[in-house]
RNA sequence: GGGGCGGUAGCUCAGCUGGUUAGAGCGGCGGACUCAUAAUCCGGCAGGCCGUGGGUUCGAGUCCCACCCGCCCUACCA
C-alpha cells in the first residue's frame, strides 16, 4: 500500500433540485478523463462527485411534491442523478450526499472549529432574500419590476424581505492571506481570465458573510445552536473534505484516508460558482488551518445556438438525448475534443453528427475495420512477425512518439482538446500508411508476404497504441479494440496500460488473435 | 458607469511581440484507389470590406481612439 498522495479531483456537488443536463455531465465527464488519464500514469487517484440536497428551494418543492425532503431528494439522487453517472460511463471513486451521516458530521466539526478559532461570530442581519439564489440580496443588486416590485437580477423573482439574527463568517480577516496567496500560487486558479477576476474580487476588499439561517429547517444544524442550520453554500463546499475522512480521528482508517488525498489537485467548476471556490472557500480552510487546493479550473458555457443552455428556453439538454443516439463514448468525445476547455463552447446537433462521422466512423471506427479485416483475411487473424522496418514504418512510429508526448502534456494541463488533436493526428497518419503501403497489392505478390506482414503488424500495433491513449477518452469503444486486435490475453487489462510508455514499439506480440468485430462507431444517417 | 473577453471563409475556430498572395478542420466540387463503416488518400476550387468608422506607420486582422453587437465580472444614480 502506498502512501503516496493521491491526485484529488472534484466535480461540484450538483444541485438535486435540477435536471441533470448536459452541462453537468460537460463537467463530470471533463474529470472522468482527467484522472483516468492520471490513472494511466501509474498515479493514484481520487475522482468525487455528488449531489447538494440541502436548502429552502429543496424543501419546498418536496413539499409542492408532498414528500418530506429526504424521501424527495432520495428520488431524485437515484432517478436522476446517480443514473447519470452510468450513462456516460463515469468511474468515480465516490459520491458524497450532502445528507449523508458524514457529511453531516463532518460540516459540524468544521463549523464548530471555526468557532472556536475565533472566527463565527453572531450578529442581526435584515434585507432582501432571493430563495432561487439561497442568499441574502444587496440594495442594490436588486432590478425593479412594471409594476414597481423588487426583484432578483438573476431569477426576475420577487425577493422576501427578513430579518434574521445569523452566525457570521469572518471573511474580511483573508483579504490579504487570501492575495498574498494567489501571488504565490499564480496557476493556483485557471483560466487565466478566472484568476485575474478572482484576484480583481479580493482586492476591492472582502466582507463578513452571514453562514447560518435561521428560517431554514432542512440542513445541518450548528452544533452550537440548533435553532440555524449551515448556510446551504457553506454546507456544500465542505463535500470536498467531509467526503474523504475530515472530521474522523487521525489514527482511524477515514482520518488516514483525509490526509493521503487532501489537498485536492484540481477543483472543477463552472464560471458562476467560481466565487464559492476561489474566494470563501480557501478562507475557510485557512480558517481551520488546513491546506488549500491546489487548482480552482472555471470551464465555459456549452452554448445552444448561440445562447447559454437554458431549460425556460428548452435548449436544456439532457445526456441520454445524445447518448441514445450517438453513445457514451462519442458523447465524451465530442465535447473533449470540439471544446476547448474554459472557453465557452458552441453545441449543434449538426456539428457532433458532423464530427461524429468524420472523425469516429469514417477516422477511428473505419482503420479499425481494415485493419483487423486484413489480419483476418490474409493471416487467418493471426498476428504475423514483422519483418525489417522500411523508413515508412520508422516514421510512423516516431509519429507516435510524437503524438503520445504532445497528448500526455495537453491532459496534464487540462487541455483536452489539445490531447485528442494529437492522437486524432496520429490515427490520420496510420490511415495515410495504409492507404500509401497498400496492403492489399502487396496480398497479391506472394514474393510480398513478409512485407505484407510488417505491413499488417505496424497497423495492429498502431492500434494497441491508439486504444491505450484514447481509453481515456473512450473507455468502452477503445476496450473493444483491445479485445479485438487481441490484446488482452498479453497485455493484461487496458486501463492498467501506462500512457507513458505507450511509444515503446512492438508491445503487441506476433500470434494474438485478431477479431474482426461489427462497426465500432455505426454511421448514423439520421439526426435527432 | 467601470473592467474583462469575444465579434476572421457556409459552420466551428487558429492567427505570438505589426511585414511577402489571411489559414485549418468540416461542408461543397474534381481525381486516385478498393483492405475497409459508399470508407481511405490526393489535388485544386470556391470563398472572407478579418464587427463599423477614424488614426499611427513605408506597411495593420495584428497597435491607438470612438462606436455597434454578444457574454462575464463589478459599481450604482434617478
Amino acid at each position: 500500500m502506498s502512501a503516496r498522495k493521491a491526485f484529488y479531483v472534484t466535480t461540484p456537488i450538483y444541485y438535486v433540485n435540477d435536471a441533470p443536463h448536459i452541462g453537468h455531465a460537460y463537467t463530470t465527464v471533463a474529470g472522468d478523463v482527467l484522472t483516468r488519464w492520471h490513472r494511466q500514469r501509474g498515479e493514484q487517484v481520487w475522482y468525487l462527485t455528488g449531489t447538494d440536497e440541502h436548502g429552502t428551494k429543496v424543501e419546498r418543492t418536496a413539499e409542492a411534491n408532498g414528500m418530506s425532503p429526504a424521501d424527495w431528494t432520495h428520488k431524485l439522487v437515484h432517478e436522476s442523478w446517480l443514473p447519470v453517472l452510468a450513462t456516460l460511463d463515469v468511474a468515480n471513486d465516490d459520491f458524497i450526499r450532502t445528507t449523508s451521516g458524514r457529511h453531516r458530521h463532518g460540516v459540524a466539526v468544521f463549523w464548530q472549529r471555526l468557532k472556536d478559532n475565533g472566527y463565527v461570530y453572531e450578529d442581526v442581519y435584515e434585507g432582501p432574500y432571493c430563495v432561487g439564489c439561497e442568499e441574502f440580496k444587496l440594495p442594490g443588486d436588486l432590478i425593479e419590476s412594471s409594476d414597481g416590485e423588487q426583484l432578483c437580477p438573476i431569477h426576475s423573482k420577487p425577493v422576501e424581505m427578513l430579518s434574521e439574527r445569523n452566525w457570521w463568517f469572518k471573511l474580511s480577516a483573508f483579504t490579504e492571506p487570501l492575495l498574498e496567496h494567489y501571488k504565490r500560487h499564480s496557476h493556483a486558479v485557471e483560466p487565466k481570465s478566472a484568476y485575474n477576476e478572482v484576484v480583481s474580487f479580493i482586492s476591492s476588499g472582502l466582507s463578513d458573510i452571514s453562514m447560518s439561517r435561521s428560517a431554514v429547517s432542512w440542513g445541518v444544524p450548528l452544533p452550537w445552536d440548533s435553532d440555524q442550520v449551515v448556510y446551504v453554500w457553506f454546507d456544500a463546499l465542505l463535500n470536498y473534505i467531509t467526503a474523504i475522512g475530515f472530521g474522523a480521528s487521525p489514527d482511524t482508517p477515514e482520518g488516514e484516508r483525509f490526509d493521503r488525498i487532501w489537498p485536492a489537485d484540481v477543483h472543477l467548476v463552472g464560471k458562476d460558482i467560481l466565487r464559492f471556490h476561489a474566494v470563501y472557500w480557501p478562507a475557510m480552510l485557512m480558517a481551520a488551518e488546513l491546506p488549500l487546493p491546489r487548482k480552482v479550473f472555471a470551464h465555459g458555457w456549452l452554448l445552444v445556438g448561440g445562447e447559454k443552455m437554458s431549460k425556460t428556453k428548452l435548449t436544456g439538454i439532457a445526456p441520454s438525448q445524445i447518448t441514445d443516439t450517438f453513445g457514451a463514448d462519442a458523447f465524451r468525445y465530442y465535447f473533449m475534443s470540439a471544446i476547448h476547455f474554459g472557453q465557452d463552447g458552441s453545441f449543434s446537433w449538426e456539428d457532433m453528427h458532423a464530427r461524429y462521422t468524420a472523425e469516429l466512423a469514417n477516422g477511428l471506427g473505419n482503420l479499425v475495420s481494415r485493419a483487423t479485416a486484413m489480419v483476418v483475411k490474409y493471416c487467418d487473424g493471426i498476428l504475423p512477425e514483422p519483418g525489417p522496418y522500411t523508413n515508412a514504418d520508422r516514421n510512423l512510429q516516431d509519429s507516435l512518439l510524437a503524438a503520445s508526448e504532445r497528448a500526455d502534456s495537453a491532459m496534464m494541463r487540462l487541455d483536452f482538446s489539445a490531447g485528442i488533436a494529437a492522437i486524432r493526428g496520429f490515427v490520420e497518419a496510420v490511415n495515410l500508411y495504409v492507404t500509401e503501403q497498400e496492403p492489399w497489392k502487396l496480398a497479391k505478390d506472394d514474393e510480398q508476404t513478409p512485407r505484407l506482414h510488417t505491413v499488417l503488424y505496424v497497423m495492429c500495433e498502431s492500434l494497441r497504441a491508439i486504444a491505450v491513449l484514447y481509453n481515456a477518452v473512450m473507455p468502452a469503444a477503445m476496450t473493444s479494440v483491445w479485445s479485438r486486435i487481441g490484446a488482452l490475453p498479453h497485455l493484461g487489462p487496458l486501463a492498467e496500460r501506462d500512457v507513458t510508455e505507450v511509444s515503446r514499439w512492438g508491445q503487441l506480440p506476433p500470434g494474438a488473435l485478431v477479431a474482426k468485430g461489427g462497426a465500432l462507431f455505426p454511421r448514423i444517417e439520421e439526426t435527432p
